[in-house]
RNA sequence: GGCGGCGUAGCCAAGUGGACUAAGGCGGCGGAUUGCAAAUCCGCUAUUCCCCGGUUCGAAUCCGGGCGUCGCCUCCA
């Protein structure tokens, strides 16, 4: 398969280090506020990419942090007066929900940067002795200086970070651009204690250390995105490639933003909706063929009109899925079937092109078109051949479908009643009444569709799904 | 100022040198089906890919220039 590879701004055949091992490190949240739909298209990328490695047949490790300390966490707990922990888990809570939601596969392990303060201090440490790191104040920097590529990710030169710096730099730092590896303590702060004095961990190095410390150095895949491009995973390399003399991560995977009219969803500008907000209207499906509907690293300006259209194209799916019949094997016995593998074949051809979700979606819908041809043709085993593909292929995607909405059985008793009454009518040809039963009902939110076979029924609304 | 992304039908969006007479979705129009609907099927809906030059037998796709737009360079998925 092709990867997009931010490290050499080329596409590359993807081979891991030790197949069929594949590492993925995606750069999680800092859990300063709640998640928006930016860092759900990027947890949702990943969470693509992971799936369909695994399709491949790889062994993936998936880790996703939390960076559960930083500026922003204290700033916010001291504006809200609570204490910071406070912040970090209710974001953390609100994540976790709204990624099972989404239909998220969990991550192997979701190591937070407070639990990992050890390793950090060491690496530091580490730094420190050869001459990398070194202290100004109560904090210690990383020296870029000692460290020749730096820039080799954002394709950045020295010279022009140091021309263009906007910010006053924090005195005794030797360059504008070292970054902070630990910071001083300062009254009314969190802190841990260190060979360095009480402090905390600077920005990037939690991921450097969590990231090595889950999947090796060097790893296969290290992803987010794109606004953390730099200075974040720029640093992140640095660090990890000076503390231990070898190559750090292996494919740098970034994911492009949501913006929202017209400008991108960030936290620090309070310009962003909020997911779970979303999935109060919208299905997770919806939301998931939106998403994927645009290739990953292309920039998508979000309008909530465009999630209505998602839900109307997962319709035309799932109506098919409700009256195609099922499949007479268990779906893993017939995807192998021949007839189903030029579609495989296609799918892989569009996924195997640096995860080409709208293409491999345009496979899908092709299927339900023949699938319908089928249906409307009386032949049953191949819409069933068909809907076996799709939901194969709906999973590798991450499509929730299983999941139809559980109704209580004296409802399903009762909407039997009624439609057979309404039947009744519809045969004296009393259809002002059996018309008007239709429409009440689908105000109540039962959709009544009256087929060639007899009337079958749906329950809309309730987006949990 | 430096670096990068994007600009394809009414809208969303693939395709990045030849099977493109440009996928797929939403919408619209016409037809089939239906008691009427819904769902579904068939046909139509970009002689053209922001503009101007160039390279090539051949360009949406490569090169040069321009316009528009967004982002990174400061916390951000």
């Amino acid at each position: 398969m092709q990867l997009y590879n931010t490290l050499t701004r080329k596409k590359e055949a993807f081979e891991p280090l030790n197949p069929p091992k594949v590492g993925i490190y995606m750069c999680g949240m800092t859990v300063q506020d709640r998640p928006h739909l930016g860092h759900m298209r990027a947890f949702l990328a990943g969470d693509v990419l992971r799936r369909y490695l695994e399709y491949k047949g790889y062994d993936v490790s998936y880790i996703q942090n939390f960076t559960d300390i930083d500026d922003k966490i204290i700033h916010r707990a001291r504006r809200e007066n609570v204490d910071w922990r406070q912040i970090a888990e209710r974001n953390i809570t609100e994540y976790l929900r709204a990624a099972e939601a989404m239909n998220f596969k969990p991550a192997t392990f979701f190591p937070r940067a407070t639990l990992h303060i050890q390793e950090i201090i060491e690496t530091v440490q580490t730094l420190m002795d050869q001459g990398i790191a070194y202290p100004a104040g109560d904090s210690i920097y990383f020296d870029i200086s000692k460290f020749p590529s730096y820039g080799k990710l954002s394709g950045k030169k020295l010279e022009d970070l140091l021309a263009g710096y906007r910010v006053e730099p924090a005195p005794g730092k030797r360059n504008p651009a070292d970054f902070a590896l630990w910071k001083g303590w300062k009254e009314g702060e969190p802190y841990w204690h260190s060979p360095f004095g009480k402090g905390r961990p600077g920005w990037h190095i939690e991921c450097s250390v969590m990231s090595t410390h889950y999947l090796g150095q060097p790893f296969d895949i290290h992803g987010g995105g794109s606004d953390l491009i730099f200075p974040h995973h720029e640093n992140e390399i640095a660090q990890a490639e000076a503390a231990h003399g070898k190559a750090f991560a292996r494919y740098w995977f970034h994911v492009g933003f949501v913006k929202q009219a017209g400008e991108k969803m960030s936290k620090s500008t309070g310009l962003f909706t909020p997911i779970t907000d979303l999935l109060q209207r919208y299905s997770s499906q919806a939301i998931r063929h939106y998403l994927l509907s645009t290739h990953y690293r292309t920039p998508i300006d979000f309008e909530m009109e465009h999630l209505d259209r998602s839900e109307r194209a997962m319709e035309r799916i799932t109506n098919f899925l409700r009256k195609a019949p099922d499949p007479k094997n268990p779906v893993e016995e017939m995807v192998k079937s021949p007839e189903l593998q030029d579609w495989l074949q296609k799918f892989e051809q569009a996924m195997d092109d640096d995860l080409n979700t709208p293409g491999g979606l345009a496979v899908i819908f092709e299927m339900v078109r023949q699938g319908n041809e089928a249906l409307q043709a009386q032949r049953g085993d191949d819409a069933a051949a068909l809907k076996a593909g799709m939901i194969f292929l709906m999973n590798v995607l991450g499509f929730r479908l299983e999941e139809k909405e559980r109704t209580d059985l004296w409802v399903d008793d009762l909407l039997g009643l009624i439609v057979e009454v309404r039947q009744i009518l519809r045969q004296e040809k009393r259809f002002d009444l059996a018309d008007l039963i239709r429409d009440r009902l689908k105000a109540l939110g039962v959709v009544l569709e009256d087929t060639p076979s007899g009337t079958l029924w749906t329950i809309k609304g309730s987006p949990s799904s």
